[in-house]
Parts: C-alpha cells; structure tokens; sequence
RNA sequence: GGACAGGUGGCAGAGUGGUCGAAUGCAGCGGUCUUGAAAACCGCCGAGGGUGCAAGCUCUCCGUGGGUUCGAAUCCCACCCUGUCCGCCA
C-alpha cells in the first residue's frame, strides 16, 4: 500500500519507480483523485463543524429554557442535514475508488534493483560450492525417488496431479529436513519457533499483498479463510494492528509449516515430481525490523538461509531480482538457487525479500520511537524461506545420488534420520 | 452449536443521551530534589486526517457496519471477536 502524501510529493519518483517494473504511469491520476477527494472533505467537514457548533449551542439554549431559540438553530441545522449525506456519499465513493487503485498496485523497487522484465534480467552476485562431478549419468529426482518411497500415483489417486505421497525413509528424511532447518533457524540464527495458524482471513491475507490480485493462486474453505500460501502470511501478521515498542525490535519469526498453492496460472509448468506442488513444507523466516535496519536484516536473513545450504554442502547461487520478476510486495529480492544435477540447472529455493512498509502499512503495523520523536511509524517487514523443504529433498536426492540408485545421507541430518545413513531402492 | 457476560487510549480500568477524546492508575517523557540513583513532588503524555509558512483552527475514531436523535462511547439492529458455562470433539 503506498502513502498518498509520498506520491503527492514525489509524483515523478514514484512514477519512475513503478515504470521499472513495467508499470504505468499513474501518479497524475492519483493526485487528481486526491485533490478532489481533499476539496470534498474540506466541504464535508465545514458542514460538520458548524453542525457540532450549532448542537451544543442548542444544549445550552435547552438548559437556559430558551427554546425559541433552540428551535431556530434546530431548522438550520435540519437544512444543513439535508445536504451533507451526498457530500458524504461522494467523498466515500471517490476515497473508495483511490484505496480500491493504491491496494493493487506493486510496492516500488529499491534504488539497486536492476530493470528489467522477467527471470532473464536477474543478476548473480554470488555463487557458492562446485557441482559435482558424475562418474555416471545424474537422473533427476523424480526417476530415483519411486525406488526409495516418493510415490507420485497413490497421491494422484487421491488427490490428483501435483501431490506426493511419501513412504518410510523417504517420508523421514523430509522430516529430518524440516526439523534440521528448524533446529538451525532458532538455536544458531536467532529466530523465535512459531507454530501459527494455517487458515487465515481476508484481512491476514490483504495485508501481505496477496489480495485483491492473486486470489486465484490460493485456496479458500468453504466458510470464507484461506490456506496459508506460506507461513509468510501468519507470521507477519502477527503484528497487525499494533503498535510495537521500538526496543522490541527487531523481532526474528520462523515457522516450519504445510503450504498450499492453487497456482492456476502455472498450468503445464513443473508437472513432474516435487518442484512444483499444491502442497508442500517451507521453514519460514520473518523479521519485524525498525526502518533503519531493514536493509542490514535482509543480508542477514538471506545469510541465515545460505547457511543451510552450505551445511547440507550443497551448490548455490545467489540471485538479484530484477524489477519485473519480482513479487508485489517486495522491494529487493535476493532468490538462492540450488544445483540440481538431474535437471543440469540451478533452480529456486530460496527467496528473501524486504518489504519495506509495504506490508506494515496495509497490517498498520508500527512502532512508537523511543526518545522525544513524537508519534508513530511503520515498521519494516522480510520475509524469506530457510528454505524450502520439497525443494530440498529434490536437491538431496539429485546431488547425492549414486550409481545404483541409492542416495547418501548428509552429514548434518544423521542425527535426524534414526539411524539410516543411505536411502536404499526397494 | 446453545446460554450468559463483555469488547473504551501502550496496558489496566471508570464512564448509560449534551462542556467526554474520554476519570483514575501503571508505563513513558520533561523537570524539582540528590554527589549519583531510588523515593517523593510538579508538569506533559491516544491515533489518523483536512487547512495553514507557522502558531493555530478543525474533522474522524470508544470492536465493525447500519439506524434513532438537534446531539451517541452511552439507545436500537446486524455482524465480527473475546471470556465463562453446557454440548460435541482430536
């Protein structure tokens, strides 16, 4: 949600901005709006003002039992009633029609967010770890994991396409992921365990920017909530409607939970395997950061996403999002993308943005300043997946796969996996 | 799902038709006192908006949305939420 009173004094900025991202130009529709909107409530509450006035000159005319008196100001302000409702309805209307705009429209991309359109325009800043080199040829995960308890038919028996099925080892292992993951996000990187709800309302939803305009990639129950698409969305939520102490701040969140995408749009995409599912299991990281630090928490975050990788040793790359490829309500964008030799690629796994006051702003979510600065501010909100657990299962299976369909075990999540140190065929 | 009780400022908690944007307490901020701190005392202290160079003036907000009234935190209706008890249930 962006503020009015920016645009009004930086039309030309913010226009910039959103053209980045392949916006159009709308800043001179939006201050039109806006003035009439202000031309309409100064009328409105002149209207008001002289309603409150003549009101409480008619408490004291009725306590001084002057009720000629009394009842002349009654008729005025009768006559004054009779036209204020559509000065009201009018201001309501274009006030609506404004907020209806500002809602849909993306965040602006930071200053060092390169242009560009799409996927292409991303750029590498980073890179970590050498693939490995086969002795054979590297299958992807969907042809090795059959074998070792990845059951793509029963799911689609029940469920239908894009749903899994996991069976004994292979269903230990995704948990031996998320608990490692988790295990590392709160005991090494400083973030707060949650288990939040994965059912939310509107309102939860609007405030990350998922609504109004990708209704379409999220399912709804029949009573109205939305499965959480991510846990992003609980967790951010968390402080809506508040206002935070600034020495609370920042305030680091991770939750390992089930995600539920639609992803009407994706059709044809991914439809084999694990990459691309209705549902699958992400350990989120969200941080409620003070606006001078949001920038420093969005490395540090993306930091405590890596260090997963690098502890299950396998080979990343480190993306700057493009303008055009990045998601509404995000500012910059950093996406962490993991070899999968099988597929002879780098694929996403990991992706951390800042949202600056984005979010805040549709939550109204903000700190009161220490010190004599009066009033209140937003607060910033990051969000980051550390990581994506399917995702990581597929890079496990591709990157540690030998010869004769078995995979190995990482050393770091022995500790998780009772015990089997490989993952053998049937 | 049923019955009852509630939703008021950062928090706690008064307020049942008119000087109420709202007592009081806590927290916070400024000051007096003190070598310093504590205590005590004094003062300030809700959010958002319009207008104005500014001082200021003004509007809206007491869960949300409607309604009654010259005037609503206060009365009426609907909805949402919380608590307690009952029922059901992992």
């Amino acid at each position: 949600m962006h503020d009015i009173k920016y645009i009004r004094e930086n039309p030309e900025v913010f226009d910039a901005a959103l053209a980045k991202r392949g916006g159009e130009s709308t800043a001179q529709n939006l201050l039109a709006l806006d003035e009439q909107i202000r031309a309409l409530k100064t009328e409105l509450q002149n209207g008001q003002a002289r309603r409150n006035e003549a009101s409480k000159a008619i408490g004291k005319a009725k306590a001084q039992g002057d009720e000629e008196a009394a009842k002349a100001l009654m008729a005025e302000v009768a006559e004054l009633k009779s036209k204020m409702p559509e000065v009201e309805e009018k201001e309501r209307e274009v006030s609506g029609r404004l907020q209806d705009i500002l809602a849909a429209l993306p965040n602006l991309p930071a200053d060092d967010v390169p242009p560009g359109e799409n996927e292409d325009d991303n750029v590498e800043i980073d890179s970590w770890g050498e693939p490995r080199v086969f002795d054979f040829t590297a299958r992807e995960h969907s042809d090795i994991g059959p074998a070792l308890g990845l059951d793509f038919e029963t799911a689609a028996e029940m469920s239908g396409a894009r749903f899994a099925f996991l069976r004994g080892q292979m269903a230990k292992l995704q948990r031996a992921i998320g608990q490692y993951m988790l295990d590392q996000q709160t005991i090494e990187n400083g973030y707060q365990e949650c288990a939040p709800p994965l059912l939310v309302r509107d309102d939860a939803v609007f405030g990350v920017g998922q609504l109004p305009k990708f209704a379409e990639d999220m399912f709804q129950t029949t009573d109205g909530r939305w499965l959480i698409p991510t846990a992003e969305v609980s967790l951010t939520n968390s402080v809506r409607e508040q206002i935070l102490d600034e020495t609370k701040l920042p305030i680091r969140l991770t939750a390992l939970t089930p995600c539920f995408r639609s992803e009407a749009g994706s059709a044809g995409k991914d439809t084999k395997g694990l990459i691309r599912q209705h549902q699958f299991e992400k350990v989120e990281l969200v941080t409620i950061a003070h606006p001078d630090h949001s920038a420093q928490e969005h490395e540090r975050m993306t930091k405590a996403a890596e260090s997963i990788l690098r502890a299950l040793e396998l080979p990343y790359r480190k993306m700057l999002l493009c303008a055009g490829d990045m998601g509404a309500a995000a500012r910059k964008t950093f996406d962490l993308e993991v070899w999968l030799p099988g597929q002879n690629t780098y694929r996403e796994i990991s992706s951390i943005s800042n949202c600056g006051d984005f979010q805040a702003r549709r939550m109204n979510a903000r700190f009161r300043p220490e010190g004599e600065e009066k009033g209140t501010r937003f607060v910033h909100t990051l969000n980051g997946s550390g990581l994506a657990v399917g995702r990581t299962l597929v890079a496990v299976l591709e990157n540690y796969q030998q010869a004769d369909g078995s995979v190995i075990i990482p050393s770091v999540l022995l500790p998780y996996m009772g015990g089997i140190e490989t993952l053998e065929p049937a």
